[in-house]
DNA sequence: AAATATAGTGGACAAAAGCCACTAAATAAT
DNA sequence: ATTATTTAGTGGCTTTTGTCCACTATATTT
């Protein structure tokens, strides 16, 4: 019990207030064709080279009937690819297809501009300070998950 | 443009970090009586003083008729009552009931709570460095909106 | 007074997500 | 080696969440 009430209070705030700022950037960045758990997917397809359907399941914290219809969508729109494993004839490795790495590397592209957005108003020097902050929040975020 | 990709992207390693951190936490924090909206109404109704089922759904960014349907939720488990506003006959003030702000006061200690959970881990100086991180951030942002 | 706008509600529907049962393959136990 | 148990993925079904539209009643504008 380090921090007071009130401390505690104002890191709420601050995580609404931040949430709902990247809520509202994750709107506009979406077109018709996929939602948002289906680029989380599609996106981390691409960063874990190759992962199964339940990893992708774990990573994400989704159900993994779930995540096994969205990966059926994602490959009836013919942005993943299933290879059956060698190893396990039971699982799946999934890849991008040469579309679907494009819409990925689109969807990275957005997400990063969405972030300058949100720093549009920040002169060089408060840029640079968000960013250390933000930097320091990750290094205890993490130490204080171990 | 002042950030480069790099750094861009760390930030956005971080958000999603965080995001997720958090929305574990709200998990937990859910008993079955309330789901996670109807929590946030009810909150609201508490912080901002009698307020209009319109002013709710602006504020929390939800669909009126939406918002409708869960205050009458919320009515019809006695956590928040209705009066009928004088100057505006169309209109409705919320309140929470007795039991309602009890509820509300719950999930309030709960939260603060998950917080501390959240750094449980850290240190009383490193948590002091994580509140006073966070304080800049939340200062950087609102100058962002300006 | 008539036209228009606004607050709230309910019906119908669509999208998102979760639960459970099942198949097939892999692994552990006997 | 056979049986039992576990695990990966899938589909059916249901619930939750959210959207769209139409409607009533009051308020506001013309």
């Amino acid at each position: 019990m380090v921090l007071p009430k009130k401390q505690i209070n104002q890191i709420r705030d601050f995580n609404r207030q931040y949430t709902q700022a990247l809520g509202v950037l994750d709107k506009r960045l979406l077109g018709p064709t996929l939602n948002w758990t289906e680029a989380r997917v599609l996106l981390e397809i691409k960063l874990n080279h190759c992962p199964t359907p339940l990893a992708l399941a774990r990573l994400l914290d989704l159900d993994k009937s779930y995540t096994s219809r969205i990966i059926k969508k994602l490959v009836q729109k013919q942005l993943v690819s299933k290879t059956a494993s060698t190893q396990d004839l039971r699982s799946v490795t999934l890849t991008l297809t040469a579309k679907g790495d494009e819409v990925a590397r689109d969807l990275d592209q957005k997400s990063q501009e969405q972030i300058r957005w949100l720093l549009r108003n920040l002169n060089a020097a408060e840029q640079e300070e968000f960013y250390t902050g933000i930097r320091k929040l990750a290094q205890l975020l993490t130490k204080g998950k171990s």
